[in-house]
DNA sequence: CGACCTTTTGAACGTATTCAACCGATGTGG
DNA sequence: CCACATCGGTTGAATACGTTCAAAAGGTCG
C-alpha cells in the first residue's frame, strides 16, 4: 500500500552517468534532477559540511524518494530495515510501544532530519514513524551509505554526528519527562519547535501545530487535558495566542523564564 | 587529578611490533598484554561478532586504560571529547544537565558498554560519566576508530549498531518515564537491572546495587522516597528482598506481571 | 566512637489524571 | 448543500498518585 507510493516520475527522472566505483556496483546508480547538491535542505540534512564532491558521491545512493499521505506508515516497528529516510517535506512522528501496549510518541521531525536510525540495531526497525502531513523523503539505502562511508570518511564521520545528535536530543527529553511539571514541558515543547522552524527559515513566532493535542501529551509524557489546559494557561498569561493548531508566540522570553525559574535538580 | 589515575603499568606493559598501517601513524601503537581476543567481555564488548583479523586490528587503537576510584568523574559536560570508552570493570552513572540546574541520571552503564557517544555530536561531551565503584575503562580513541572502520568496515558496521543500540535503549526510558507508574517503573529498574547482569555471567536474581536510592529516582523521574516506598511495597508483597542495596528477587514472574498489566497506552 | 550520609516511614499537600459534559471543526452521504 | 456523525479540543469537579516536609533509625567511614 504505502509501498505504491514510490514516487515513479522520480525514478524515471533518472539522468546522467553510471556510478564508476566498483563497491557500489548494485547497477546503475544514476543521479537525480533534483540531487542533493540542488536540494534547499543541503544546510540541515545529511550534505551539511561534505565537499562538492563528496555530495555527488552522496548524490549517487540517493535516487528514489517516496511519497506519503498524511497518515500513512512509513516504517513499522518489525518491519525490516535496510533505509534511512531524509526528510525533503511534511512532518512525522516517530512512535515507540511496549509489548504490552503502552506507547509514546518519542519525537516529532521536519524536513531535513535524517530518521529510522532506531532500525540498524536489529536489522528491525523497532519504532513506527508516521507522516503527519502529506510528506516526501529521500530513500537512503543503509548498506550504500555504510559503503560509501568507506570512500568518503568524512561522510561517515558526519553521520556518526548525526547518530550522537540523536542521542544526545534523547537525553534533552529524558530531563524533560524526569524533571519538569506540565507547563515547563510544553514551554519546553513549544520553544524547541520554534527553534527548529526557525533554523529552516520559518517564523520562529507562529507556527501551525501538525499533531494533536493527544500525540504532544504522549509525546511530554502528559494526558491531552493537560495539555489543553497548559495551552489555555499561557493564552490566559498573554504569552501565546492559540487557536485550534495556529500558535502564535507572543512573549518568547516569559516562556523560556518559565523553564530557567522551575529548576529543581535531582540531586541538591 | 581524574587524568592522573591513567593505568602506567599498562602503558609501560606495551609489547609486539608497530602497527603496520599507514594510515594509523600516529606512532608507536602496539598491542597490549591483555588485548580484547583474550577478554573475557569480548563477547558483550565492541569485538561482538568480528573476525580475528578484525580484532587484531581493534586491539592497535585500543592501548591505553584508565582507572577511577568511586566517585571520580570520567569526563564531564564541557570537556573535549576525543575517546569513547569501553568498560572493563566497574559501575558507571551518566548524568545530563540542563543549562539551569536540572540534571538527570540518563543512565548506568556496567562492564562491556560502550559509553561516551553523546559527545561526537559537537566534540565536546554533553554529559557527566562518574563512576559508582572503582572501575577501570578502554580507551578507545575516536578518530582511530573512524580510520579504523574505513580499513574494517564490518568494524564500522558493529558501531552503527552500538550507537543505534543505545538510541533504542533511551526509547525505553522515554516509555518508562512518560507513560509508568512508579512501582511500574522500578521493576522495569530492576528487570533490566538483572537481565543485564545475567548476560554478563552474574546471578539474575541476586545483587547489589551500586547506586543510591536517590540516583534511582533520578534516573526513574522519582524521589529517593517514592523509590523507597516502592522497595518497601515489593517488599512487602513477597516479590523481593531487599537489605540496603542488596536485593533479591524472589517471584520475577510477578515482577513482570505488574508491568505487562498496568500498560496504559497514552493513543486509546 | 562520632559525624555524616543513606534509607525508611508517616502525614499533609499539590499536581496531574480521570471522568464527564459540552463545543466547535471537519468530513460524509443522502 | 445540508444533516449528521465523528473527531479534536476545552473545561469542570472529584480523585489518585507522587511529592514535600519531617523525624528517626541504620550504615559507613574517617
Amino acid at each position: 500500500m504505502s509501498a505504491d507510493s514510490l514516487r515513479n516520475s522520480a525514478l524515471s527522472a533518472r539522468i546522467g552517468s553510471p556510478v564508476p566505483e566498483p563497491t557500489l556496483a548494485a547497477g546503475n546508480l544514476v543521479k537525480l534532477k533534483m540531487a542533493c547538491s540542488h536540494c534547499h535542505l543541503r544546510e540541515v540534512c545529511l550534505p551539511v559540511g561534505l565537499t562538492r564532491e563528496q555530495i555527488t558521491l552522496l548524490e549517487q545512493i540517493v535516487y528514489t524518494r517516496r511519497r506519503l499521505k498524511k497518515g500513512e506508515t512509513l516504517y513499522r516497528a518489525g518491519d525490516p530495515f535496510r533505509s534511512l529516510y531524509a526528510i525533503r517535506s511534511g512532518f512525522f512522528k516517530a512512535r515507540a510501544a511496549t509489548p504490552d501496549g503502552r506507547d509514546q510518541v518519542t519525537g516529532f521531525q521536519m524536513a531535513g532530519e535524517l530518521i529510522g536510525m532506531d532500525g540498524i540495531s536489529h536489522e528491525t526497525h523497532t519504532c513506527d514513524s508516521i507522516a503527519l502531513e502529506d510528506s516526501e523523503v529521500c530513500v537512503v539505502p543503509f548498506n550504500m551509505l555504510e559503503d560509501l562511508s568507506v570512500q568518503a570518511p568524512a561522510l561517515g564521520h558526519h553521520f556518526h554526528k548525526v547518530m550522537s545528535r540523536e542521542i544526545v536530543r534523547e537525553h534533552g527529553v529524558m530531563l524533560l519527562l524526569g524533571s519538569m511539571r506540565a507547563e515547563e514541558r510544553l514551554a519546553a515543547f513549544l520553544l524547541n519547535l520554534s527553534q527548529r522552524l526557525a533554523a529552516r527559515g520559518f517564523s520562529a513566532t507562529e507556527f501551525v501545530l501538525r499533531m494533536t493535542r493527544e500525540e504532544i501529551g504522549s509525546h511530554l509524557g502528559l494526558k491531552l487535558e493537560t495539555v489543553s489546559r497548559a495551552f489555555s494557561k499561557f493564552q490566559d498569561d498573554g504569552m501565546i495566542a492559540v487557536k485550534q493548531k495556529h500558535v502564535q508566540i507572543l512573549e518568547m522570553e516569559r516562556l523560556r523564564k518559565l523553564l530557567t525559574n522551575g529548576s529543581r535538580s535531582t540531586h541538591d
